[in-house]
Formats: C-alpha cells, sequence, structure tokens
DNA sequence: TGAATATATGAACAAATATTCATATGAGGT
DNA sequence: ACCTCATATGAATATTTGTTCATATATTCA
C-alpha cells in the first residue's frame, strides 16, 4: 500500500492504476542509466565529434582539448553503454557511433532546448 | 590548435574539420543538462509516472514509495528543466509532463536499451 | 484567528562520478 | 630485443548530486 508518504488525502485509484502501468523498476533503471551517459558535457562532445566522422582517441582529445586519458575513460563508458563501437588499425583506435538511435535521441535533446529559449 | 594532446600523430585535418562543425560549447552544454535530468531513476520514475495521468507530489510520492519531500526536491529540478509544469488547485499541486519531447526521447532510449538486450 | 494539511526548501550527509597522474599494455619500426 | 607511440587502466582527489530531517509557506476549514 501507500507507506512512506506522510500525506493522507491520496487519490489512490490514480495511483493503484499508475503503479500497474509503471515498466518494471529494472527497465527503469536501465533508461535512466542511459540518460546517465548522455549527460556529461564530455561524452555529448566525444558523440558529437562522432557524428561528423570516425576518429581515433587522439583526434578526439584534441578537438575536446582534454587529456587523452580522460577521453579513454568516458570512451570506455559510452562502449560499456552501446553508444559507440571501435576498430583497430596498428596501435590507432577507431571510435565511431553504434547506431543511430543516438542521433535521434541527441536531436530531440536539442529540439527540446531550443524550444525552451524564448520562452 | 592541438594542445593538450601528447599524442604526435593525429589527422589534423579531420580535427579541424569536426572542431568547426561542433555545435557551440553552450549548446552542448545545455543537451548535457537535459540528459543529466533524464539520467535519474527516481526523476525517470517521476515523468513515466505522469505519461499516465496527472498526479500530485502525494500521489507520486505513494506511487514511487519515497518520501514527500526527495518527490519535491525531483520536481523542482524538472521543472526548472521545462519537463514538467504544474497547476494549483487549493492546497494540492498537480503535475503534469511540459510537452510530448520527454515521451518521444524515453522511448528512443527504450528502444536503445532493448535493441542491446539480446546482443 | 487557529489548527490541519499539501507542498517547498535549506542544511547536512552520503554516495556517485569526472579528471589527473602514474603506469601498464600492445603494436610497429629499427 | 628494444624503443617509440597510441591507448587503457588503477588509484586518488575533488566535485557533484540525491536523500533525509527539520522547518517554512500557503491554503482550507472550523
Amino acid at each position: 500500500m501507500i507507506e512512506k508518504c506522510s500525506c493522507t488525502v491520496v487519490h489512490e485509484d490514480v495511483v493503484n492504476k499508475v503503479k500497474e502501468l509503471m515498466p518494471k523498476e529494472e527497465v527503469l533503471y536501465d533508461v535512466a542509466e542511459l540518460f546517465k551517459v548522455l549527460g556529461d558535457t564530455t561524452r555529448i562532445k566525444i558523440i558529437c565529434a562522432l557524428f561528423e566522422s570516425e576518429m581515433c582517441v587522439c583526434d578526439l582529445a584534441a578537438v575536446l582539448s582534454m587529456s587523452q586519458s580522460a577521453v579513454s575513460h568516458q570512451l570506455r563508458v559510452l562502449k560499456a553503454a552501446r553508444l559507440v563501437k571501435y576498430r583497430k588499425e596498428g596501435k590507432v583506435v577507431y571510435y565511431s557511433l553504434d547506431d543511430d538511435h543516438v542521433k535521434m535521441i541527441f536531436d530531440l535533446g536539442l529540439l527540446h532546448i531550443n524550444e525552451n529559449r524564448g520562452a
């Protein structure tokens, strides 16, 4: 039932209906986790850079003006979230976007931002 | 130029091209900020609940089994990001989604998650 | 006016996370 | 085999962030 809410007047019907319809805890966790990965300036920059072209770690570090280490750490996070993939060529590792969901998600994000500028 | 990268072999042409094409720092920051807001389980749950119906703070607290205070704090964050809006009716405050970008973004996120389950 | 209640908010604490630094790994060239 | 270079990674640190607790605000009702 209703546990941790100190309020007394609650619309119980609504609460119960919504509780039923909510996706599984696990799914919501994973979705949040995905957005958390997108919710960092460095990683968004990396993704944005990869929209244009596949790039090696050094290139990315140069584009972002960040250390190779920092970029590499973040690439690992992006890789774990299946947002980027890589291809090795000798000692150089080229990263690129794994699929085009990211582009769509990013564009929607951008749309939201832009619509709330004038307002 | 290329500053903080210790690497010597860099594809300078690519780097310069991508640097040009990158959106403004400020825009990228805002986009990351938006996804950061979506990147928390509590907030995703709130949003998900609001997909079904507008709800007051108490209802939400009940659905999430969380304290009224915690929910209220997160609603503030969602409000600041223009993801939710509210309507007062007496002492009760009803929250709902501000626009339907969120729904689209959420669904794309879900899609990404689901496609990477079997793999 | 005063009590009750829904919501908001500030401060404090705990947990998560991004960057740096130092170093490891692994591939090419000599 | 050795040296160089691109990348990866572990530990440490600093910062951010979510929740709790206590309390403030605001509205209804008596």
